[in-house]
DNA sequence: TGCGGGACATTATAATATAACATTCGATGG
DNA sequence: CCATCGAATGTTATATTATAATGTCCCGCA
């Protein structure tokens, strides 16, 4: 069972395995780059490096750690800096909102539209975003009952990454 | 199909139509008073009552509110009286807080372990927690494949309640 | 060239949540 | 009986997260 999981990959899997997170970043940046100009946006220097910032780890940021980052780099220091930045990004599906964390992660598949699925890790804040079809059918079905639209959802499971169950808790890229 | 709309109903469809609320209250009161004797836990009046106040509607109510409200009956007015309450009131599992809302609602299942899922009101903030299984398939594959155990989780959707719908935007109950 | 709108700057404040430490009080064992 | 231990609560202070409100800049365009 050991070996069939360590074959098993998922996009999921490997937020929060070791991997050339290189590749995350170009090919996210990349299309979100591709997209904006698509869609005629305005990726702005700010917004730009606030996406930058996010990916650089897949852990959640927090917007006043993203803030602090931005002001460090020249972007102003006052919290709508970040505020809009992400506001901007999460319209255009670059960026979550980790509703359990009140924190940030770059989206790593921001070429479809979906409904995020997170599995987080309360050790090391590590979140890894799975890919799943809109609304789970129980839920739409729940919702058609009640004559509720749903407009986007999110699920959101914590617990423990292997590598902090394996390192006992620290902290993790 | 609007006809089967109205015949189709389950539990999470209640809380958004109009339905005989003091069912909702006695019957999840019962069943909480039940469980803390079980377990033997202290289901103190601070605590009795912030579940109480939470069970007034189905309505997600922020931390301050409850506090207001508690300070209001004579509990205290500092923010760690409602989120101590809180904080017990979810480990019962008799409260579960909607994070995309930063707000709690009372838990409509109390007597059996579950996912929570809510659907969301984005204009009267009513909650309609439907009954799921926990962690759907989906994301148990991808948390297995990524090495991660997860602890709990929760899906949160959020849209327009058929009463909102109608009634243009008007809060409900 | 004026004006309309998006982006950004600046100031202030609201809303949410926790830390840290003191006090009370009842259960339990010596 | 009384020491003491822990759960619950009281109290003060502060940390963290988020938005409101207003003004400025600048670019595209009629």
């Amino acid at each position: 069972m050991a070996a069939a999981r360590q074959t098993e990959r998922t996009a999921a899997s490997e937020a929060m395995r070791p991997h050339d997170h290189g590749d995350c970043v170009r090919r996210v940046l990349d299309e979100a780059e591709r997209r904006a100009s698509e869609d005629k946006v305005n990726f702005t220097p700010v917004r730009r490096h606030a996406l930058e910032i996010l990916l650089e780890s897949h852990a959640a940021m927090p917007a006043y750690g993203l803030l602090k980052r931005l002001d460090e780099d020249g972007f102003g220091s006052q919290p709508p800096v970040a505020y809009r930045a992400l506001d901007f990004l999460m319209e255009q599906g670059f960026v979550h909102k980790v509703e359990r964390l009140n924190a940030f992660v770059a989206c790593m598949y921001p070429h479809e539209t979906h409904t995020p699925a997170f599995l987080i890790c309360r050790n090391c804040r590590s979140v890894a975003e799975a890919c799943v079809s809109p609304s789970p059918a129980a839920l739409r079905q729940e919702a058609r009952a009640a004559g509720f639209a749903i407009e986007r959802s999110v699920m959101e499971a914590e617990g423990l990454c292997s590598l902090c169950a394996s390192e006992g808790g620290a902290p993790c890229s």
